[in-house]
RNA sequence: GGCGCUAUCGUCUAACGGUUAGGACACCACGCUUUCAAUGUGGGAAUCCGGGUUCAAUUCCCGGUAGCGCUACCA
């Protein structure tokens, strides 16, 4: 056991302002792999590309994993003086040595072509129908002339040398055995011009440096790890082990991106989704428990989670699922309202509702445990017009379970003249429901016959609040009772209509 | 175009080479419930195509097709 290295995976994400969800779950899984094997999770921010630099993205990067409870051993805000710095613009340093050492060693190149003669090479290439590659222009440039281009403060870039010949191979922890000929592979940027490298070699570099042995990330990275394996060759380090995750589709199967809709994890949060049901969401994508329960909180995931149970094939973000299983940890969870973020969400939403807010406070609760999903949050607010303008609905509304239209019309008539011989304090809707239910009873009526007329012809909807509710609503304002009794009336003239045919 | 990966219900997926191809989401119907939600019961719904190997192929191999990914001085 002593030759054992410690295991240690490394969440690498560039600073762009938010965490895409696909991120999230490389994340989870680098979370999930170390602690499930005691390894360490570090945190290592790759932001080489400035042009793409955002204000404030790391704070806020850690800040969103510390609420997922994926907070990492290591990073920035933890730094290991044996590893850190742990941002990448802040190791310019060292990818600078590293890529002379590769110069020396004849396995990297300074490269001086001009990018308009880069264009129009591509552009030649396309046109030709051939595979865009760098032409080796500067590939064997001697030592004089590269010497002479740098005493002249020429701009330059250093370019990986791929081998002409050979293949290069590794094997994936998912994937399995991948071979790839070193002649189809592109000579490659290391460094760019402004000094800043590429993301392939910043992060071999890193990886090495850091002693990450599992190099957990997205599909998308399968084809460009050769070039990884070759300047670990290069280099002569051991190479990681390779755990490529398949990629979360949008539901056109496209690469889960901006175009697909909400790719910010930050949006579902806001949206009133738990944390505990997107990570639990999106563990379930191309991973499963092969068993029949599916919801896990974070530590039953590393209790369960096995490298073996990763699928090769992409997997399709389907909110109705994330619907699914966000109530059911609703209901594990059973948060009062103050802590349910999809209630807060609901609150500040009813902030655009033009009705006084005692309508809302009454309603939000019969409105959130109506809830289908925090996904369609909004459109079920946006029913709650009934109180403001007169609902249209169809008279067939009114009949429960083939309940007969006259006896509809019936019971609606009974209770509405009950309801117009109420005090306008006796319009409190528990209070009301007691007197109403004793009332149907002596009438004999059956509850669900009398209250889903009433609830209709006040609502006129197939869903919403109860009628005690409602008629608590209206009771607020002084003219109110006497626009709920016109509305039953009215409900009981398309009754009328309906017996006449 | 080149290279790579992938291929089971609409979606997520299960199935030592032998199953009536299973489960969950979604959908539909019914029951219960004052509506909804929740719950119960039932239903429709899949092995991409073609060859092999084998007594036996969703499973292994080859080919095709399709989808996706990569093919940047982005990661």
């Amino acid at each position: 056991m002593t030759g054992q290295k410690k295991i240690r995976t490394r969440f690498a994400p560039s600073p762009t302002g938010y965490l895409h969800i696909g991120s999230l779950r490389t994340a989870l899984f680098d979370y999930l792999f170390a602690r499930k094997y005691g390894g360490d999770f570090v945190l290592r921010i790759e932001d080489t590309d400035r042009q793409r630099l955002v204000p404030g993205a790391v704070e806020n990067l850690i800040k969103i994993l510390q609420e997922f409870g994926l907070k990492p051993d290591e990073g920035p805000h933890k730094p290991d003086p044996k590893y850190a710095p742990y941002v990448q613009s802040e190791r310019l340093p060292l990818y600078n040595k590293y890529a002379k050492t590769l110069v020396e060693r004849q396995m990297a190149y300074y490269c001086f072509c001009a990018t308009e003669r880069l264009e129009n090479l591509r552009k030649q290439q396309e046109a030709q129908k051939q595979p865009p590659h760098y032409d080796g222009f500067c590939r064997d440039l001697s030592a004089t002339d590269v010497q002479a281009k740098l005493a002249q403060n020429a701009e330059y870039v250093i370019r990986q040398r791929i081998p002409k010949t050979g293949v290069t191979e590794y094997d994936d922890l998912v994937y399995g055995h991948l071979q790839f000929k070193n002649e189809l592979l592109d000579d490659s940027i290391l460094v760019k011009s402004d000094g800043y490298p590429v993301y392939n070699f910043a992060n071999v570099v890193d990886d090495h440096l850091m002693e990450i042995t599992h190099v957990i990330r997205g599909e998308e990275f399968l084809s460009s790890t050769p070039k990884h394996v070759l300047l670990y060759k290069a280099f002569g380090w051991t190479q990681p082990v390779f755990f490529h995750l398949p990629l979360i589709l949008d539901e056109k199967r496209q690469k889960l991106s901006k175009r697909s809709g909400d790719v910010a994890v930050e949006e579902y949060l806001k949206k009133g989704y738990l944390k505990e049901a997107i990570l639990n969401f999106i563990s379930l994508l191309g991973w499963n428990p092969k068993t029949a329960d599916e919801i896990f909180s974070l530590s039953e995931l590393v209790e369960r989670f096995e490298v073996e149970k990763v699928n090769k094939p992409g997997a399709i973000f389907d909110v109705r699922k994330l619907d699914f299983i966000d109530r059911q940890w609703r209901k594990r969870l059973n948060l009062k309202s103050d802590d349910d973020p999809l209630f807060r969400r609901a609150q500040t939403l009813l902030k655009d509702f033009p009705g006084n807010r005692k309508v809302l406070e009454l309603v939000y609760p019969q409105i959130l445990e109506r809830i289908a999903g925090p996904s369609d949050l909004e459109e079920r607010m946006a029913e709650f017009n009934f109180y403001f303008k007169e609902p249209r609905y169809d008279a067939s509304l009114l009949l429960w379970k083939k309940l007969p239209s006259a006896q509809a019309k019936l019971n609606l008539q009974k209770l509405k003249r009950f309801l117009a011989g109420l005090k306008p304090e006796d319009f409190i809707a528990t209070a009301l429901e007691a007197k109403l239910k004793a009332f149907i009873a002596e009438q004999g009526m059956a509850t669900g016959e009398a209250l889903w007329p009433l609830r209709v012809a006040l609502s006129g909807q197939k869903n919403s609040p109860g009628p005690f509710e409602i008629l608590e609503v209206f009771a607020k304002s002084p003219a109110g009772i006497k626009i709920a009794l016109n509305r039953i009336d009215k409900a009981i003239s398309m009754l009328s209509d309906i017996s006449k045919d």
